[in-house]
DNA sequence: TGTGTGCCCGGTTACTGCTC
DNA sequence: GAGCAGTAACCGGGCACACA
């Protein structure tokens, strides 16, 4: 693993805009010590995005400290390469010796609302970044990155020891304040309002607490065709946004268990597998632009092509999770967590969505558990907007409104515009 | 032609059970 | 317990296709 990334690393560092990449570290990196030596890397968002950050932080770290990262929120350019489109993330790492790292080292996160298209530009706006001090994390306000009388993007600091065991949160929201929102949800399980001052704690856990997260497609694909045959195994395929409108389902397709393995793979078990399906329904890749719900419940167990199932053993709690992930504070979660490939062309993978933080359920009251079950089923029908609409979108409200009301939350109507117009989800500049 | 969505190749990594 | 083999679990990303 540590040789494929530090081949990658090399090869994206190769072929990165060379521009852009100096421009940065020439003008907004702290000033180099005698003996240090300074690092700049392109990378793909799915490395500093996906399951595999942890090995790409260690391999930095092995003898790099970070000192800067700079994601782009440019809906006309998430990339900085010329020779890709896919969302990257540009890296800024110091060569330090042991005892001069400092113990309480922050991160600076520069989230770009409009990507420099150009050497010059780059010039202008890294001499910007160092004119900004960066907002910490812990404090409220935003760092404003000005550049001809625009505000280009945001800085913001964040603690090394933040990212103890996670990934670069940072980079996944172009404000701080929706950056503060997610983390001090994630991490201490506060929900905070920007503009409150008071906060309200609620419990969570790792989803793979609360239920088992079944096979991806690829196994699925191995095990079974598809038929529009009545069989023992009924599925829930596809994702046309246009139909997957509501938080209730039903199978619409059936699988037919392999006799023989498909030419060159290895044949899955079909029984295996179904004992896998679930009647909880979370999505596995989607267009955060177009998409309406990202959890759905069906009558019976199902597997999917394009949904991960998860099985739990009680109801009550697949039918609260989907009203959980569907609401404000579960879209706030699924896009800390996702993977990002292009812009909002994003990924759920089955290591995060295991260590998702949900709402725990076992701690709720009975009454609790219960009003959220029949938020559920009061709801059901009802039609979702898409993502970008979420903030005029009557049942989204009503489901934060619901939830509200049971976990005695605040309003969270801010918190709705607020992701409705980060770029990834609106597709449009800020 | 671009966007949105789905298919599936060609693997790698993790896990498990067996033998010594 | 170490080493090994077979199997299960999982993945990146290129490409196909429908449609506007």
């Amino acid at each position: 693993m540590q040789d494929e990334l530090s081949r990658r690393l090399k090869a994206k560092r190769a072929s990165s805009t060379a521009g852009l990449g100096a421009a940065f570290v020439a003008a907004a990196s702290p000033k180099l010590l005698p003996g240090e030596g300074r690092l700049a890397l392109v990378l793909p968002a799915t490395v500093c995005t996906g399951p595999s950050w942890n090995q790409t932080r260690a391999l930095i770290e092995q003898d790099f400290i970070l000192d800067m990262v700079i994601a782009s929120h440019d809906p006309e350019r998430w990339n900085f390469s010329e020779s890709t489109s896919l969302s990257e993330v540009l890296l800024i790492a110091t060569r330090r010796s042991e005892e001069k790292r400092q113990t309480n080292h922050r991160i600076v996160h520069v989230n770009l609302w409009q990507n420099p298209s150009g050497v010059l530009d780059a010039h202008r706006l890294a001499n910007a970044i160092t004119a900004v001090e960066p907002a910490p994390l812990e404090k409220h306000g935003s760092a404003l990155l000005e550049v001809d009388g625009h505000h280009v993007g945001e800085l913001i600091s964040i603690p090394e020891e933040v990212y103890a065991g996670r990934k670069w949160f940072g980079v996944q929201f172009a404000r701080a304040d929706t950056l503060r929102v997610a983390l001090r949800l994630l991490i201490e399980g506060e929900v905070w309002i920007p503009g409150e001052t008071t906060t309200t704690t609620i419990p969570l856990c790792q989803l793979d607490q609360l239920g088992k997260v079944g096979p991806d497609r690829r196994d699925v694909w191995d095990g079974f065709e598809r038929t529009g045959t009545v069989t023992a195994y009924p599925m829930v395929e596809n994702h046309d946004t246009e139909q997957r409108k509501r938080m209730v389902t039903e199978p619409d397709k059936y699988l037919a268990p392999l006799v023989e393995p498909r030419a060159g793979r290895h044949l899955r078990q079909a029984a295996q597998l179904w004992q896998q399906a679930g009647r909880l329904l979370v999505a596995e890749r989607l267009w955060l632009e177009t998409t309406r719900v990202v959890a759905m419940h069906s009558s019976t167990p199902v597997l999917s092509n394009v949904w991960w199932p998860i099985k739990t053993d009680n109801e009550a709690y697949d039918k609260a999770i989907a009203v959980w992930l569907n609401c404000s504070l579960g879209l706030l979660t699924i896009l800390a967590q996702r993977t990002t490939t292009r812009g909002g062309w994003v990924a759920m993978k089955k290591a995060d969505l295991k260590e998702l933080p949900i709402l725990d359920l076992r701690l709720l009251t009975e009454d609790q558990l219960k009003s959220m079950s029949n938020l559920f089923d009061e709801m059901a029908e009802s039609e979702f907007e898409r993502l970008p609409a979420m903030a005029v979108c009557p049942a989204r409200q009503a489901l934060d409104d619901g939830i509200a009301n049971v976990l005695g939350l605040p309003d969270l109507g801010k918190l709705r515009h607020l992701i409705a117009s980060e770029p990834v989800v609106s597709n449009r500049r800020l």
